[in-house]
DNA sequence: CTCTCCTTCGATACAGCGTATTGACCAATA
DNA sequence: TATTGGTCAATACGCTGTATCGAAGGAGAG
């Protein structure tokens, strides 16, 4: 049969040239729009025109892609400053930096032992700055404020979260938390509570973290002073 | 047709009594023993011979559920003590036992905004013992130790996690990751991270969970006593 | 150069998920 | 007694992560 009668060959569609880094990134593009529960392997390869299994020639399991997302974020985080106390708030301020710019950060921080290489050339820069401190109080100290930063960022999203899914149709207002907490504390059965609520300066998410990060701080230099 | 030949009217099965209680208590069961995901409505629903659907009478969403049961723990955890201090080194304690108890209680800390009663009540707790304080300490010092209790658990379930799923089969430890820590070690790009790994004394995670959380109450201490 | 074998890869398929829909059933009313 | 209204749970939907396996492509032998 002749060339001219003959059909082409059928379009072998060029096979989408991928990578870890390209993967990883279409997910954190899609975890940043919709949040951790958008992020499913089959709505990454889509994105990235593939299909679903092509992943599992770069991933063993969803786990590990989660995994590598995470250790995408400690690349945009480097702490610096001079003195271990300069490095340890910088390192926790710019993590919660990063859990502001990807909120799903917040469910994924300690939920695994993180291992990727920008996460221990994060523990790296901050050990360093912890060279002169008594090698025996180093990790207790970093892990501390490692801790301090997981719970108050998950915590803080939290709340963001919350707010932001009653402040969407304020029309559900009424069904929704606020007036369940202003009722509650109304019953009397919760007066330390009700006299914090009522008595206490409201301080802002930034403050409030800056105060607890500060008293660890503080707590830190006192018992790194002792030896 | 007389009694005799007339068959009986189909049994119809006795409708399982059913409680947000009985839901939770079986969802906790299954948590306990398989971890969160063997957690779904329907194997829960199994648990209590009963449709799936049932369930929604009860709770809205599956995330109620996840509420319900983590309040349910927090009714097993009772801060007590004399003075602000024991009684947050109590409730941090707690906590922490709580979350060896149920593991799965890790993955949920600080995970969404606990306003369920013993929550509260937890929260009552530890306000009343900071009532000689500052009011406007109170809420950033409370949730500076909250956080930090919050972080800590997690590292620590997530760390015992991860040992237990290599620890498992022994066999394949070498494709594990200890021998990939020994071996990233081993570049010399970490000096730090093996200084620290090779010199430091291993505390046992007892004591790191105490060693934070003395830090942070001195901090808090300081700053209280400062007013 | 051709044929065969082996490996690689990704489409299909599976078991399970949370929950919207809907049809059936029961009790109360006309 | 007939009808209607409301309640409740069985069915069904769309989605998930990933095991399986058939097909296609490359390498090696005749």
């Amino acid at each position: 049969m002749l060339v001219w009668e003959r059909p082409e060959p059928p379009e072998r569609p060029t096979p989408a040239p991928l990578s870890r880094d390209r993967i990883v990134r279409a997910a954190i593009v899609l975890a940043d729009a919709d949040g951790l529960d958008a992020v499913s392997l089959r709505k990454v390869a889509t994105a990235l025109d593939v299909g679903p299994m092509r992943l599992y020639g770069y991933i063993d399991s969803k786990e590990e892609l989660l995994d590598l997302m995470v250790d995408a974020v400690y690349a945009e985080i480097r702490p610096a400053g001079d003195g271990w106390r300069e490095v340890l708030r910088s390192h926790a301020e710019a993590t919660r930096r990063a859990a502001h710019q990807h909120e799903w950060l917040a469910d994924l921080l300690g939920g695994r032992p993180q291992l990727g290489p920008n996460a221990l050339a994060n523990g790296e820069t901050v050990l360093t700055a912890l060279g002169g401190v008594d090698v025996d109080a180093v990790m207790p100290v970093a892990g501390a404020v490692n801790a301090y930063v997981t719970g108050a960022v998950r915590r803080e999203i939290a709340e963001r979260r919350a707010e932001r899914a009653t402040g969407m149709d304020q029309q559900r207002w009424q069904a929704s938390r606020g007036p369940y907490l202003v009722r509650t504390l109304a019953t009397g059965r919760f007066p330390a509570l009700e006299r914090v609520v009522r008595d206490a300066a409201h301080h802002d998410a930034d403050e409030t973290f800056r105060i607890g990060l500060d008293c660890l701080l503080d707590g830190i230099a006192a018992r790194i002073a002792k030896e």
